[in-house]
DNA sequence: AGTGTATCCTGCAGGC
DNA sequence: TGCCTGCAGGATACAC
């Protein structure tokens, strides 16, 4: 669920209350979510100092003293809740699979319902060839268009499946993707090396506006999505075309398209969207 | 290389 | 009310 807006809206909301924290003890609940043996992971995660709370593309990074990091990856459910700063209320469905417990009184949980999320400890090493196989940052100064051009250029896969794929580019969820698709005018199903420069110029703005208003608002929730107050983000109102097939398209009122392709829904408007890009 | 499909898992909405 | 189906912000593995 969380795409990069939500995993930047849930660090910014952790720092306060975990950076500088020292872990005393870890429950581990859900084994399965852990992409190591538990005994690995709590002998390299108890008695770590919390030096750095980021992120990189969708995954929330946790910095440890020493050499080391806890990298987590939401998933579709997942949620990272500092207590006791969460409200007792908010926790209330409680899927809790790893409990962290800090010195003193302090308390993050991850909770996942579905556990398609995972946690894991790496070290400095481990995540740098990690993070070289990711894509790269849409938000950073670095990306530009012609990085993005250049990369479609290579791929016969349909656009909206290119943004999704991690090691093209980082962060980008069906949420974001068909957004951005849907303001860049260009159709979900394209073929990526068909996007011409001039589409692909403002796929890149349209991908990064996007990014930057659904961090200002906190990120999207349908459903499950909390930050790290364990409250919703309200970027959902603000949604184009994503849910909203069969309701008029704002721009030109056509009705919302929803079409399934690579397991995952598709939405866009056939008026604003071409199936064929004009020449 | 890309795509369609299935899988992991739980919960919820809608139809009957 | 209850049962069934389909669907969900992700990621991966498989056969073709």
């Amino acid at each position: 669920m969380p795409e990069l807006p939500e995993a930047e809206t849930i660090v910014r909301g952790l720092r306060a209350s975990v950076l500088r924290q020292t872990i005393r003890r870890v429950e581990v609940v859900r084994p399965d979510i852990l992409r190591q043996p538990k005994a690995d992971f709590l002998r390299r995660v108890r008695g770590r100092r919390i030096e750095s709370v980021g992120r990189r593309g969708k995954k929330v990074l946790i910095g440890l003293d020493g050499d080391g990091l806890i990298v987590v990856n939401l998933g579709m459910t997942g949620r990272l809740l500092p207590f006791p700063v969460v409200p007792r209320g908010e926790s209330r469905p409680g899927h809790p699979a790893v409990r962290f417990r800090f010195e003193g009184t302090g308390l993050l949980v991850f909770d996942d319902t579905r556990r398609f999320g995972s946690v894991e400890v790496l070290t400095d090493s481990e995540w740098q060839t990690r993070s070289a196989s990711m894509g790269p940052e849409p938000l950073d100064s670095g990306y530009t268009a012609g990085n993005l051009f250049d990369g479609l250029q290579h791929s016969r896969t349909p656009v909206r499946s290119w943004l999704l794929d991690q090691k093209r580019i980082a962060g980008v969820g069906n949420i974001y993707a068909n957004e951005a698709l849907y303001l860049a005018g260009v159709h979900p199903r394209r073929e990526a090396r068909d996007v011409r420069r001039q589409e692909a110029v403002a796929l890149h703005r349209s991908i990064r506006r996007v990014l930057r208003d659904a961090i200002r608002a906190g990120g999207t929730t349908i459903r499950d999505y909390r930050n790290a107050e364990g409250q919703p983000g309200q970027y959902a109102r603000r949604l184009y075309v994503y849910g909203r097939d069969d309701e008029p398209c704002l721009k030109c009122r056509t009705e919302v398209q929803r079409m399934v392709f690579a397991n995952r829904s598709a939405f866009y408007c056939p008026t604003c969207q071409p199936s064929r890009s004009e020449r």
